[in-house]
DNA sequence: TTGCAATCGCAACAGCGTCGCAATAGGGTC
DNA sequence: GACCCTATTGCGACGCTGTTGCGATTGCAA
C-alpha cells in the first residue's frame, strides 16, 4: 500500500471508460482487473482488499489476496482508485471517479463518512493558523464522534 | 493495542511516583516495568514498543516485546501512558503525566508534534459546524504538511 | 525463609501487506 | 484461427505489528 499516487485524480462513471482507459494505457485488461473494479463500483462506500477478494458478498470467485493488492496499487498509479486509513485494521480503497474526498470516521459506530475537501476548508484553515499544518483528511481521516453517537453518549452520561 | 483507557489520565512528573501509583494498586513493580518506565521517561516525544524493548538505542537489556506490549498496555488502563497512531508502521507510546495532548504528523518529515487540546479547539468547532463531528486527534492525529515542509515544497513548484 | 500469585519470556499464531517465481492468458501479428 | 511474447496471475513464503497460551521466574507479604 505505497502511497503517493503518480498521475492526479481521473474521472469517469463507467466501468467500461475505466476499462478504456486501461487499454489507452497499453494495460491488459485482465479477469481479475474486471472483477476489482465491479467490486469497486458495486461497493457503496470505501472497501478492504480481502473484501474485494471475496468479491464482497462471495458473488464472484474469489481472487489472489496478492493480486487484488498489486491491481489496486496499478489502479492507484494510475489515479483511478485511491485509499484511506479508517483506523485500526485494514486499509479501504475507492473509486476516485468522482473527484477527491475527505473523511471522517466515528470512533464509536465506525461508520466512514465523505465529504467534499470545501466543506473542511473552515477547519482546515483554524488548523494552519493555529499549528501551522496544511492539513489533509484524504488518506487519514478525521477521527470522532459522530452526531448520532455523541448525542447517544450524552444521553447516557446524563 | 486494545483501545478505551480505564482510569483517567493522571499527572505525575516522575519516575518513582510512577513506581508508588503501581504499588498503591498492588501492582508489583518488576524489573521490565521499571526499564519500560525509563526508556519512555527518557524519550522526548512518542516511542514505538519495538524501540522501547530494544532499550531506544541499545542502553538497557532487550526486553521481550510481549511483555513490552504487555506492560504499555497495564500502563494504558492505569491512566500513565496513551498512544497514537501516527500513520503506517507501528503505535507509538508517550506518557500521560504532563496531560492530554493532541498530535500532527507530517506527511514528508514524519515529525510527530504534541499540542495542547485547545490549540485546536477552534478547528474542532470548525469541524463540528462542517460535518457535525466532535473531533479527536490524541488517538488518530492529523496529518498534513509541517509548515518548513509545506515552505519547501512550494518553493520547489515554483 | 517460604509460599504464592503476578509477571516474565518464549513459542506460536493472527491480520495486513509485500516479494519472488513459475504458470497462465491477454492481445497483437501473421 | 494459430502463434508468440510478455503482462498478469496465483501460490508460497516472508516481514511487521500485535496477541495468546503456558510453563518458568520473581516480587513481595507473611
Amino acid at each position: 500500500m505505497t502511497d503517493a499516487p503518480h498521475r492526479e485524480p481521473r474521472s469517469f462513471s463507467d466501468i467500461d471508460e475505466v476499462l478504456d482507459m486501461l487499454r489507452a494505457d497499453g494495460d491488459r485488461v485482465s479477469a481479475a482487473r474486471r472483477l476489482v473494479l465491479e467490486a469497486l463500483f458495486a461497493a457503496d462506500g470505501p472497501v478492504s482488499a480481502d473484501a474485494i477478494a471475496d468479491g464482497l458478498d462471495g458473488q464472484h470467485m474469489p481472487l489472489d489476496r496478492t493480486s487484488v493488492y498489486r491491481n489496486l496499487e496499478h489502479f492507484e498509479k494510475l489515479g483511478i482508485v485511491h485509499h484511506v486509513h479508517a483506523g485500526h485494521g485494514a486499509g479501504l480503497y475507492v473509486l476516485a471517479g468522482s473527484g477527491e474526498h475527505e473523511y471522517l470516521v466515528c470512533e464509536r459506530c465506525h461508520r466512514v463518512q465523505a465529504v467534499e475537501p470545501k466543506v473542511l476548508d473552515a477547519a482546515r484553515s483554524a488548523i494552519q493558523r493555529a499549528a501551522g499544518y496544511r492539513a489533509r483528511f484524504s488518506h487519514f481521516p478525521i477521527h470522532g464522534l459522530c452526531s448520532t453517537c455523541a448525542g447517544a453518549t450524552s444521553r447516557l452520561q446524563r
